[in-house]
DNA sequence: ATCGTTTATCGTATATATACGATAAATAAA
DNA sequence: TTTATTTATCGTATATATACGATAAACGAT
């Protein structure tokens, strides 16, 4: 069971020694909010925090698309590093990077809690 | 001074008299969702949340776009319900919609709290 | 080695997003 | 009333998203 290659171009939001993950720049937060733009893709992300982790024939079966469809939705999720997959044999494995998921969350937090500067659009 | 027509489809995430907000369905998580989708618009809402209110041309300012561009933008994050616009005298004056704001925070923390039911697809 | 299962990718059609300049519409100011 | 200011909308070009069926690729099972 290897890990699969993400194709995320940055890797914001890992936090270093604070214990609270480094806020997301816009252009992170916002390639994280454009991954959740669709319905389907929510499901998805709902069901694998609930499960932990998931094959893709489980999603495709929970959605009512086809098969490569939901593979391309979920292509999109590992794009945004929002979801991470490894191989199992014939199968793929989803699950949720918890870590991108907890800064992406805190980065809303404090959407209404400071004005600090975010870098550059 | 009126209050424009936002043109958005749904108006969930109003609270009822429990003190909190209802958590938003999937296809209006991901509506708001894809309206943060794009860093102008993140800037936008920062902004937005920042000063409380402001008129279009000092998003202007603050934004490298065009004005009917970020013209454009604010007419997205209108129809997400996440912001409203007044209109005052030639000026337009923009504020997030806080409830809402609020109800699509707490259901991004009621993903890893429970596994309810969120609606069709 | 062949076959079945699972999933990614390709090809394709249609729709939506993104950017800009030009222009219209609304109002304040002169 | 004319002029300036402000902002929305139109037209347009290009890019990305969304959906599907068909097919390829990877692997386990026989």
């Amino acid at each position: 069971m290897r890990t699969q290659n993400t194709g995320q171009t940055q890797n914001a939001g890992i936090h270093d020694d604070s214990g609270t993950p480094d806020p997301l720049d816009d252009k992170t937060f916002a390639r994280i909010c454009r991954a959740l733009g669709h319905p389907a893709r929510v499901k998805i992300i709902r069901h694998l925090l609930a499960v932990d982790s998931c094959i893709c024939g489980r999603i495709v079966e929970i959605l009512p698309l086809a098969q490569s469809t939901v593979s391309q939705h979920l292509k999109i999720l590992k794009e945004s590093g929002l979801v991470e997959g490894t191989v199992d044999g014939p199968r793929s494995c989803y699950c949720v990077n918890r870590e991108l998921f907890e800064a992406f969350r805190k980065t809303m937090e404090d959407f209404t809690e400071s004005d600090q500067d975010h870098g550059k659009q």
